[in-house]
DNA sequence: AACAGATAGTTGCTTTTGTCAACTATTTAA
DNA sequence: TTAAATAGTTGACAAAAGCAACTATCTGTT
């Protein structure tokens, strides 16, 4: 690892901060926030979570995450089901509902993803993905040898 | 651009949202949260700077800015010296002080960054900088052709 | 010059977001 | 069976952010 890697690399984390405000912050007006949006993601995509899990992958404070669930629950997004196995722990899950409301959601960052990129033809689009695709591979393995 | 482009791009999102929290997250514990960070990292590089550009530059509130800057005034980071052209506005500069701080900060998020890479080769430092290059050219063309 | 509207920045008030520590209930391990 | 650990909840609070009203200044129009 070289240290003049370093400079340009902060500057596109800086760039990139940007762009991802650029596209939470039209998403999120209204109804949920970040963190909300996230649980709802986890939820949507993986089954069997427990608030536990939501904390270790979403790096949350359970009483925050408690709430929101809270939150969820009260507006029937999700259900708990004690676990069986483990009295004090349940496993969440959406409700028709909670799915049905992650789609709109899911849709509308969809749009506003598109709309970003709406100037960029096919090529560059692939082109950009592939570069995603190859930053992602090398921060795993950086992230990996660091564990 | 293709719409199948559109669910591996938001993947790569997600996922860099994790790594900037990771690296935002441990240097910003103590002395100041992002948004003042960012207000450092502007003045520090970038001389007559007046709030109304920090405004449109970071994309803050700016009641908040000025809080933001009165408390960094108080604890004597910046200094306002008041346009002789516009009587209203007002160009901030740090002082020493703040330069200092601000490179302790600046240090810091190196060290940070430095760390998580720690296991890369040389080589692969290199081509994480050419695809975030990349990334950033085809991204500010889309920016470009949408405003 | 005099006024109307725009702009830079400040301030008070409020809401949202997030943190912390104490607590209950349950489980695990000795 | 008891002590320590763990899942989750709750209350109290602090930090972060947003909104709208306000002052001071500037600009353009008549």
């Amino acid at each position: 690892m070289k240290t003049s890697h370093i400079q340009p690399i902060r500057s596109f984390n800086r760039f990139y901060t940007g762009i991802l405000g650029l596209l939470d912050r039209y998403i999120l007006t209204n109804h949920y926030n970040l963190p909300e949006a996230r649980v709802l993601y986890e939820l949507y995509h993986r089954d069997d979570l427990t608030a536990r899990d939501l904390i270790s992958l979403l790096q949350i404070d359970k009483g925050y995450l408690s709430r929101i669930l809270r939150h969820f629950g009260k507006i029937k997004l999700i259900r708990k089901k004690r676990s069986p196995a483990d009295g004090r722990a349940a496993y969440l899950e959406l409700t028709a509902t909670g799915r049905k409301e992650f789609e709109l959601l899911d849709k509308a960052s969809n749009e506003q993803l598109k709309n970003l990129l709406s100037g960029l033809s096919d090529k560059e689009c692939e082109s950009l993905v592939h570069h995603m695709t190859e930053i992602r591979t090398i921060l795993l393995k950086a992230q990996k040898s660091n564990s």
